[in-house]
DNA sequence: AGGGGAGTCATACGATTGTCCAAAATTGGC
DNA sequence: GCCAATTTTGGACAATCGTATGACTCCCCT
């Protein structure tokens, strides 16, 4: 096993991760790949068939990557609601919300568009139930029914999507924050009921 | 003028926005409008000089949809929470949302991410002030204050954004309909405050 | 030390992209 | 029914797209 080899590999899905997610997938192309890393387009076939092959890596690196996020959550405190304070304080920390959007918001609205084969809504609903899953954890470790935590997670996981969308359309941090607040404070209210 | 002008004008505007809705901007190719409207392709740069300008064109004619959508929110009832309401259910009566999302949000999203020169997300923005705006009007008519409207109208629009967004990952009708009652409830308990 | 696989690189392919143009066809005013 | 303006048409354009290939270099193993 080359471990040069994985290096170059993991430059490209750290090259794609970014530009993907700042100019998006489809408006990517293995030019500015290239230009990014500056390996050769012709290297990119030694570890990935196709383009799609580099979408899938990528969304993996950001299944890693928000799963890493999580854990920081889950060791800032033991009590969930405050796990679950910290998850919705998570993009006011993120510089790039405000330009580019939620990464996993933007990625699926683009591919939830009709293609003309594969039907790559697969991929995003995995890193959504990441997130969704983890939040159904923390709700059932504080007393709530299957069924309504998993309510309450999606109910989450939409208003911090709908937030960050509309804070990254106006550009308003204001807003980002003022409404991450109010989740927060939905947060409260629904815990004790 | 011409008479017959306009109306391939307006055929390759229809086409054009049914394509970026279900396809998005960036995959839609000249070539398919093409084939929608069975137009040549020569004949789009008599009416646009660039594929921006019909994106510009498209995003009128979504102004002037979304705007006799809200006229119809306005004739159902004289009630200003009656019209929120109505326009809360508006995704409801859409059977495309779940397939391809929300036209403004996807849309928005699509045009967010980092092109070579234009900044186009001041395009969307205008569709999204319509909607804001018509909000703040109703919850004025309300009584509530300019400031404290305006807020609401944007929880209300980042609400729905989210909602939509997560309905169509999942491709859940169920979820849908049980978060718009969701919003329809907390419009309820704003509104008497 | 040299054979062989792992990894690199330049180049090229056919298809498609957005753009443009110069005729042909059509139209409306006189 | 003629002329000028408007509209239509089909093809050509340079560029770029994702894909593919084959020769090249490097390094490890016996």
């Amino acid at each position: 096993m080359g471990t040069k080899g994985n290096i170059n590999r993991q430059r490209i899905v750290e090259a794609a991760d970014r530009l993907f997610y700042v100019r998006g997938y489809n408006q990517t192309s293995f030019s500015d790949i290239s230009d990014a890393t500056g390996l050769p387009r012709g290297n990119f076939y030694y570890y990935f068939k196709t383009k799609e092959d580099i979408l899938d890596a990528v969304v993996e690196s950001r299944v890693e990557s928000f799963s890493q996020m999580l854990d920081a959550c889950m060791q800032a405190t033991s009590d969930p609601y405050g796990r679950l304070q910290a998850f919705v304080s998570m993009p006011l920390q993120s510089e790039q919300v405000l330009q580019y959007g939620c990464p996993i918001g933007t990625l699926s609205a683009e591919l939830g568009k009709a293609q003309s084969e594969h039907d790559s809504r697969v991929h995003m609903t995995a890193v959504f139930d990441l997130l969704r899953h983890w939040c159904v954890d923390q709700f059932v470790a504080l007393g709530v029914s299957a069924a309504r935590a998993d309510q309450l997670a999606m109910d989450l996981l939409a208003r911090m999507q709908g937030v960050v969308l509309l804070a990254s359309v106006y550009n308003d941090r204001a807003f980002l924050q003022r409404a991450s607040r109010d989740i927060q404070a939905w947060l409260e209210t629904v815990i004790k009921h």
